[in-house]
DNA sequence: CCAACACTCTTGATACGTCAACTATTCCAG
DNA sequence: CTGGAATAGTTGACGTATCAAGAGTGTTGG
C-alpha cells in the first residue's frame, strides 16, 4: 500500500478542464443542432459515417465500429432514425445474419442541411480560439492517448 | 449563402480525435471504477465535490453549480445516491426551500477507497502518455475554450 | 455430414438524463 | 404589508444507454 499519487496542479488542471471542456462543448453543440436541425449528436454521427460510406449504407457492426457503439446501442438507434425516415435497414444478400444501414434521400439531405452550421459552431466555440499550435497539439495529444486502444483511431 | 468552410486536416485530426479521446477514455475509466469500487463516474463526481466542501456538504444548487447539472439531473442522482447510503439530504434551517446534500460516513469511505484508484487511471492511460508541455497545452487549451462560458470554470 | 461453436443483430428490462410542471418559500415593488 | 415575481427543489413522463438473453445464420473439426 503505496501513498496514493495526487495529481500536480498541472495535471489537475488538465484533467478537470478537459472534462469541463468535453461536457460543455458538446452540450453547446447539441443545443445548436437540435435548435437548427433538428438532430441529436448521436443523429449527426450516424449520418456522418453513413454519408462518407461506399454506395451510402455500411453493414451494422462496421457502422458501430467506426462510431464505437456497442450493437445495441446501434440497432435502438437505427430504428428511431428509420422511424424518422432518415435511413433503412436492408437485407445482406450474402449474409443472411447482416443488415445494412442505408441512407435515405432524407437523410442525406438532413446531413447536408445540418453540417455547414454545426461546423460553423465547431469553429466558433472551439477552433477558433485555438493557435494552430494548440490545433495540431489537441491532434497529437489525441492520437498518442488512443494509441494503446485498437480500433480507437477516430472514424 | 456562402460555401461552407470544411475542416483542414488539422482540425479535423482535433476535432474527431477529441471526441474519440473523450469516448474512450470515459469509457474505460467508468469501466475500471465500477469494477474496483462500485461507483459511476457520476456517483464519483458527486463525491469529490462534497468531500472538498466545508462541512463535506453542499447546497443542492451549489452542487449543481459546481458539477454543471441541471437541478433534476441533481436531485435524482441525490435520490439514487440516497438509497445506496453514500450521502443524505439535510433541511437548511436559514431558507426552508433549501436542501443541504451531505456526505455519509460511508460516502466518504467510498471516495477514500475510490480516489487512489482511479486517479491511478487516469494517469495511467492518459497523463503518463503525455509530455509535461502537453499536460499544460492540454490545460491551457480547456481555459482558452472555456472562457466565455461564464460558470464553467472547472470544480 | 453434423454438432458445437462463433457471429450478427434484435429485443426487453432496467438505469440514467432531460424536460415541463409542480410545491413551497423568499424577495421585492408599491 | 401584501401580491406578484423569482428562487429552491422535487416529481413523473419520456427518450436514450446499457445489459443480458435470445433467434437466426455461418463456420469448422471430427
Amino acid at each position: 500500500m503505496s501513498e496514493p499519487r495526487w495529481l500536480n496542479e498541472d495535471e489537475t488542471r488538465a484533467w478537470r478542464g478537459f472534462l469541463r471542456l468535453h461536457q460543455v462543448l458538446r452540450a453547446e453543440l447539441e443545443r445548436e443542432l437540435t435548435r437548427d436541425a433538428g438532430l441529436s449528436l448521436a443523429d449527426y454521427e450516424v449520418l456522418v459515417a453513413l454519408s462518407e460510406a461506399e454506395g451510402r449504407r455500411l453493414r451494422m457492426w462496421a457502422l458501430a465500429s467506426i462510431l464505437q457503439w456497442s450493437r445495441s446501442r446501434l440497432s435502438h438507434q437505427v430504428s428511431r432514425m428509420q422511424d424518422r425516415g432518415l435511413l433503412r435497414r436492408e437485407d445482406c444478400l450474402t449474409d443472411a445474419r447482416g443488415a445494412f444501414a442505408t441512407l435515405t434521400s432524407a437523410g442525406l439531405a438532413a446531413i447536408e442541411a445540418a453540417a455547414p452550421g454545426h461546423l460553423e459552431g465547431v469553429r466558433r466555440h472551439l477552433l477558433d480560439r485555438l493557435s494552430p499550435d494548440q490545433v495540431r497539439a489537441m491532434a497529437e495529444i489525441s492520437e498518442a492517448v488512443l494509441e494503446p486502444f485498437p480500433d480507437a483511431a477516430p472514424s
